[in-house]
DNA sequence: AAAATAGCCAACCGCCTCTGG
DNA sequence: TCCAGAGGCGGTTGGCTATTT
């Protein structure tokens, strides 16, 4: 599966990682945390480089990577999210909760790539079932909002700590909402609800909303975007993608168009 | 049963951006 | 403003597994 571990000429050590090394990584970081990508193997009696070290623990070890395989949600997130960011493949995978850029990337490569080359108006089949199929959809991007658990937070997420005042501003996931169907009708899903001056009419967060949480729990607890807000208008991070997909399904059933 | 081929994915490489001095 | 170092990102590769011939 992957290349046979070997030293450089500088003694480096490549190749694929053995459950020693990856129990080194780990335990130092969730000791220590990463504070110096170049300098933490060496701290932590490893022969890898920073850059071995950083990709094996964001692409394998970090506990909040899920593995497995992709759910149909995630492939047609993949699909419409790639439609609009093209290979960007971290903002991509910011919006798979678990899922990292190399993942994204792969599963693209290997097999939604084809799906999103084939050309829709080529085929023959005119059933519902094609008619409807996520790769000849066209999808305009709403709005979401994210209640992200601590264990979803990526770090390339807009909600991570580093990147705390940036994040401060509107937290959306911008996904596959509003499919446009052959029938000529256009959908809108509106979830989240109400609210006011916010695109797609969802309420915000402001950066007042982030520093107003009081204690030292901002980061283990999920985000609310408003004080009064009905409870319906939380989204939490493994729920996202199964509510984007079903409330396409839902559209497409009661279309039947 | 063996060989060939395709699929898959972890890991590497090099370039780009950001940040601090 | 410039430069160097570090981190991040996307493209590519190597090799194992599954499937087909």
């Amino acid at each position: 599966m992957v290349r046979a571990p070997f030293h450089d000429k500088n003694g480096v050590k490549k190749g694929a990682w053995s459950a020693e090394e990856d129990d080194k990584l780990r335990s130092y970081i969730e000791r220590f945390g990463h504070w110096n990508w170049r300098e933490l193997p060496k701290q932590a009696g490893l022969q890898r480089c920073g850059k071995s070290c950083r990709l094996r623990w964001m692409n394998y070890l970090r506990p909040e990577v899920k593995h497995g395989n992709f759910t149909e949600q995630e492939d047609a997130l993949i699909l419409k999210l790639h439609e609009e960011y093209g290979n960007r493949w971290s903002m991509i995978a910011a919006s798979l909760p678990g899922r990292t850029d190399n993942e994204v990337k792969n599963r693209w490569h290997t097999r939604l790539k084809a799906c999103a080359n084939r050309d829709p108006m080529s085929s023959t089949d005119n059933s519902q079932t094609e008619s409807l199929s996520i790769h000849s959809l066209e999808c305009e991007a709403e709005s979401i909002h994210i209640v992200m658990p601590p264990n979803m937070i990526l770090e390339s997420s807009a909600l991570s700590p580093t990147t705390k005042a940036t994040a401060a501003s509107t937290v959306k996931l911008y996904a596959a909402t509003s499919p446009v169907f052959d029938c000529g009708y256009t959908p809108s899903f509106n979830i989240g609800g109400g609210g006011t001056g916010n695109v797609g009419g969802l309420p915000s967060c402001s950066s007042a909303m982030y520093e107003d949480r009081s204690g030292g729990d901002f980061w283990s607890e999920p985000f609310v975007t408003e004080k009064d807000l009905p409870l319906h208008n939380e989204i939490y991070g493994d729920d996202i993608v199964d509510l984007v997909f079903h409330q396409m399904m839902h559209e497409w059933e009661y279309l039947d168009c």
